[in-house]
DNA sequence: GTCTATAAGCGGATAGAC
DNA sequence: GTCTATCCGCTTATAGAC
């Protein structure tokens, strides 16, 4: 049963804490507790606070790329394959992401008026993933309209996500799969029963 | 000309700067500053920086309240009506929440993990306000089936609110009510065009 | 050479005293 | 209305342990 260094306890504090209760409201000392680590430790890897969230920030985009990878693949055809985002993000809740509260990026973006350089990179990368994603899906689905779609889909999804903010509706992944397969419906060029 | 009393300059600086830098962003100072009041006198009339919080939040429920009623009495039929919560809120940012800049009650609960106790009622009631209203709404609509074409409403306006914190889609009030439409065509029980 | 323990500097924020 | 006591959080310095 080796410990796992000092760099690695640092990140999973990090990704246990700052999602959970916040950025500003977790002070580095609890960081620190949490991930047995001396306060030096912390600045000769990361650089300062910053270096830490971001770090976290990147860990926790490529564990959520990776869950929706799995998904898109596994879905039957277009429309579930648009819609996989949902299920992902049930799984990822579920599985690496457990802690969150809502959506590690947009708290951070709420909590971070300007974030500094490398924080605000990851938040850009998020949303960037995100668009260009949904619109690949949506094309085979809604053609020149995909754009149209690509953007009811991420705001169906962002709406799921900060509905586990504000605690409503209850099941925010049940709600945000099913208006965006309306979404879908709308904007399937043939009849939907066709 | 009148200069407003100091309460009402609080209020003001508070609705100004708290929503759109951030509540733990913004000191006390600058609040005072910006409203060219001594810091005594905050602390007589709000007893702590949260109690102005709560003040400004409340304020800001009244004036959405308002905007809303406004819109819900205008809109033509029943779909229309339960529309007017995105039409309400276009308007309702270039007027008198024009500084926020996603939803002040949605930042504020990301920002407060656990938020002090009139904080977190303003934050209950602004969601206990939609829910209801929303349910009222969806009824001639979608009769038994109104719970859930609530909740994709809510979701949808939940999604935009947070889609201006994200800058994604570009324009989050016209996707969100495309996306409520089509949540709307299919939970009606009639075929859309008979 | 990586990590730990301790302590202390320093800016900033809240709250209340005067 | 100003002024200040107090606290808190981030960061670094120092010295030593595995």
């Amino acid at each position: 049963m080796q410990r796992p260094p000092a760099r690695e306890r640092l990140l999973r504090a990090a990704d246990r804490l700052l999602f959970d209760r916040g950025i500003r409201a977790t002070p580095v000392d609890e960081l620190l507790r949490e991930a047995d680590v001396a306060a030096a430790t912390l600045y000769a890897h990361f650089g300062t606070k910053d270096g830490l969230v971001a770090a976290a920030l990147e860990a926790r985009a490529d564990a959520w790329r990776r869950v929706w990878d799995r998904h898109i693949v596994e879905a039957a055809d277009d429309a579930e394959r648009l819609l996989a985002i949902f299920d992902a993000l049930a799984d990822y809740r579920t599985g690496v992401g457990g802690a969150a509260r809502w959506c590690a990026f947009l708290a951070a973006s709420a909590e971070l008026r300007d974030a500094a350089e490398p924080i605000a990179a990851a938040l850009a990368e998020d949303t960037a993933l995100l668009g260009e994603r949904l619109l690949a899906l949506a094309r085979p689905i809604a053609g020149d309209r995909a754009p149209e779609l690509a953007d009811a889909v991420l705001l169906a999804y962002t709406g799921t996500l900060a509905g586990f903010l504000r605690g409503s509706p209850k099941d925010p992944v049940a709600v945000g799969r099913r208006v965006a397969a309306a979404a879908i419906a709308a904007a399937e060029p043939l009849s939907p029963r066709a």
